[in-house]
This record gives structure tokens, sequence and C-alpha cells, in this order.
DNA sequence: ACCGTGACTCTGC
DNA sequence: TGCAGAGCCACGG
């Protein structure tokens, strides 16, 4: 029997695997692209479950503010920038990318 | 059941 | 621009 949180891993996952290369989203438009609205943690929970060699692109889901805000330190962040940039992403000077340039909507 | 913690967000100063 | 407060969902001790 599956658990329900599982299965809302799954729709949170699959949710970002619809998000363009290029292009990014926030864990609080997830989570209602979801049906979950108000949930952001949630999504950042599903997502820090996911296995290290994972296809999805977790990358490309940051903050609110544009700004990368993953655990594990300055390796993993620095990880993320780099595959956003790799992927054309711009970040700038600050450490926020510009979301009215890069965030991605459905529809 | 209570409380602390976390890949969050919004509001207000 | 930055920081504190409060609200948010979920997990673990």
């Amino acid at each position: 029997m599956a658990s329900r949180q599982i299965d809302i891993d799954q729709r949170i996952w699959q949710v970002v695997m619809l998000i363009p290369p290029g292009k990014v989203s926030t864990y609080g438009d997830v989570a209602r692209m979801a049906g979950l609205p108000g949930a952001a943690r949630r999504v950042g929970r599903a997502l820090r479950g996911l296995p290290g060699d994972t296809l999805i692109p977790w990358h490309r889901v940051v903050n609110a503010q544009g700004r990368i805000v993953v655990p594990g330190g300055d390796d993993a962040r620095s990880e993320q920038r780099a595959r956003l940039e790799g992927e054309g992403i711009h970040f700038g000077r600050g450490p926020a990318l510009s979301l009215r340039k890069y965030r991605w909507r459905p529809g």
C-alpha cells in the first residue's frame, strides 16, 4: 500500500519534470501546480528525497526571490548554479536570477 | 500531544 | 535592501 505522502511526492516530481531547460519555477508555484497551494515547504521536502543521480531537473526550482536555497553548503549551491548557467540562465551580479525573465508558467 | 527544525512565502518596518 | 514575525506542511524526538 502506497502512502499518501509518496503519491504527493510523485505529483510534485511530475510537475518539476515539466519545467523546460533554461526556465525555472519556485517552490510555491510547484506546490500550487501540484494541487497543494501553500505547501512550498512540502515541495522542498519532496526534492530532498531525490537520489543523487535522478533525471528530475530539481535544479530548476528556486525560492520566491530567485535565489538558490539548497542545503549542503556552497558545494551544492555552486553545482545548482552551474547547471542553470549551463542552460543559458544568467545570474548577473547578485545571488539571485531574474524570475522576470526565467520564470516558467504553464499555459 | 508538544516542540524543534527545515530545499518556503508573505507582510511590514 | 535587509531582517523579524507569522503562517505554512511534514517529520522526528
